[in-house]
DNA sequence: CTGAAAGCGCTTACAG
DNA sequence: CTGAAAGCGCTTACAG
């Protein structure tokens, strides 16, 4: 192949391609960007130059030049956590599809790091997602001055500028005790999750709220996120002669699931339990757990609708609110007496 | 502040710092990058000009002007299974540790777009790491073209030149069938994943070498990976006069004890199950699952290292197993007669 | 030691 | 229409 004319060594540019088809790297450019190309000859010479020589555009390149990364940042407490990566999951699609790439990045549940992962991903993309966020809301005010658009998942941002779509989980809990309100339960727990989580805080408020409105009691505990942590936090909801019981989530219902068949209490004959999240496997348990179903992956669509929104208009969306709903399976029912 | 010289609306770059520090652009980067500087006067007056300009350097004119990226792509068959997160973890804790960046993009399972997904991220990555795939080999002999360096999960990628790193799922399968035929099973069920599935394939190898050493009769049935599939699929077994089951994962465990809830029969004296992956719920099951556990998070950890190695030293690491190990919990008992 | 200059691979006004 | 040239924001040989 005398005739490819390629610098040695060095990985194929446009300089290489426009020497071996004798044309400009303007017209390379152009030819390789689909841009208007009159003359059909040059065009063809180009891109068979470019398939031979096997040119792969360099991207870094072409998007400082552009002053785009088109990279979109995402900021997660936790990848384990088995709810983000259906956030996730939603993101991606649209966000490939909207010719975007994720750059994902774990905080490890540190809000210090999370503030920092910020502001690294602020240098390197577009735009951010912060998933869940976990730093304090002064830290969240120094975001701003970042000067990248940024869209919040599940946290309220007071009025800074930050896109923002959550779930509606308070109203998701109003869904629950009003279900086991209509059963009969005059006495309900709640095995809460972490205290600094955010949903957790809301849950508590749709909680009394609704309690105090169909006038059924509430005892609630701090448990956390695990199904360790149901486990282990049950029999203190017992204690207090709670008919019900309202799980932080999925996990920590299975936790308190596993307790009450260690204590061979029936479910939901002595004790109705409800979860929160609707993983896969809730619908398979003994018995079929009834829990709030999350709109995960929706989440992630519309925090990257948002996020578009404001890549191209410049302008803030709207604080979105996703609704949430009760799916009533075989682990509540009647209280025994 | 009249002394702030800012080119007006672009946003600061390092000449913005020099004009402000009366020093040249040389020196600016000099400082900023650490490197040493004999006029602590000098550094001085550029570290205070950054700060009063809100600096914040360009990394992709950075990452560009360097040749490198710093990102390292990372391609998943699906992010909401739950095996993949686990990975992730792994790999991001020990990419940010060395400083590098995960790009993370899901193939939905589909094998072309992993195949165009891989070509994309070559342009903008330092390398890759493909978990799972699910191209065929004709596909991947095509990516060393790319040339980037690629290190494969869970795939043999015969004498092509990438770094791979798996999980020995024929030991563990070995274990499981070992722990079954101690307890006195003869006869044992196999409910298999998607026939696409690689480590389906390689469980199927341990288990019927290992059933024909430890002479027990193996039947088996293509279920899928979901607790759907386990649930509809385990009918097919019992049929043939099973005494254990052991699943392709964990959901599929979970579909398998529904399914037997349903029929009234009791695990384990009725019947063994046996899972594969040991997911944080499989402890509170009921009964608490005995299952194969799979290192997830080391895999990632392992992926990184190979990686890292290669962009080191160039050098195509060595083919990785990590083990595998039974945890046996109360899903299994001898068998009835 | 510091500064002036070149150049990374592109894209895109601007001439011709 | 195509081509020559400028320039995106950095880093880094190279002079002085």
């Amino acid at each position: 192949m005398g005739r490819t004319v390629t610098r040695s060594g060095k990985r194929t540019t446009i300089v290489d391609i426009a020497r071996q088809a004798e044309v400009s790297i303007s017209t390379v450019s152009r030819v390789l960007n689909g841009r208007p190309v009159a003359d059909e000859v040059l065009a063809t010479r180009v891109r068979k130059a470019a398939t031979e020589l096997g040119y792969r555009p360099n991207m870094v390149a072409r998007d400082f030049r552009r002053g785009v990364t088109s990279t979109i940042g995402v900021v997660v407490p936790d990848l384990a956590n088995p709810f983000f990566p259906h956030v996730l999951k939603g993101l991606a699609e649209e966000v490939s599809a909207g010719d975007h790439r994720l750059l994902v990045v774990d905080s490890g549940e540190d809000a210090d790091q999370e503030l920092q992962l910020v502001a690294q991903l602020a240098g390197s993309c577009d735009g951010i997602i912060l998933c869940s966020p976990r730093m304090s809301q002064s830290s969240l005010a120094t975001l701003p001055a970042l000067g990248v658009p940024i869209v919040c998942t599940n946290r309220s941002v007071g009025d800074l500028p930050f896109g923002t779509v959550g779930i509606d989980s308070a109203a998701g809990m109003r869904q629950a005790i009003a279900h086991l309100a209509e059963l009969g339960h005059r006495h309900i727990g709640y095995l809460g999750g972490p205290g600094t989580s955010l949903s957790d805080g809301l849950r508590r408020e749709g909680l009394s709220t609704a309690a105090s409105e169909l006038g059924v009691k509430v005892s609630s505990t701090e448990a956390g996120s695990t199904s360790d942590d149901g486990h282990a936090k049950l029999p203190e909801l017992l204690d207090q002669g709670v008919t019900a019981v309202i799980a932080f989530n999925d996990l920590v219902a299975i936790g308190a699931l596993a307790r009450l068949r260690e204590l061979e209490m029936d479910v939901p004959s002595q004790l109705s339990v409800v979860g929160f999240d609707d993983i896969p496997v809730a619908a398979f348990l003994g018995p079929p757990l009834t829990t709030v179903s999350l709109p995960k992956e929706e989440l992630g669509r519309r925090a990257w609708a948002g996020l578009h929104q404001q890549l191209e208009t410049g302008q803030v969306p709207q604080e979105e609110l996703l609704p949430a709903s009760l799916v009533v399976r075989h682990s509540t029912a009647a209280p025994a007496d």
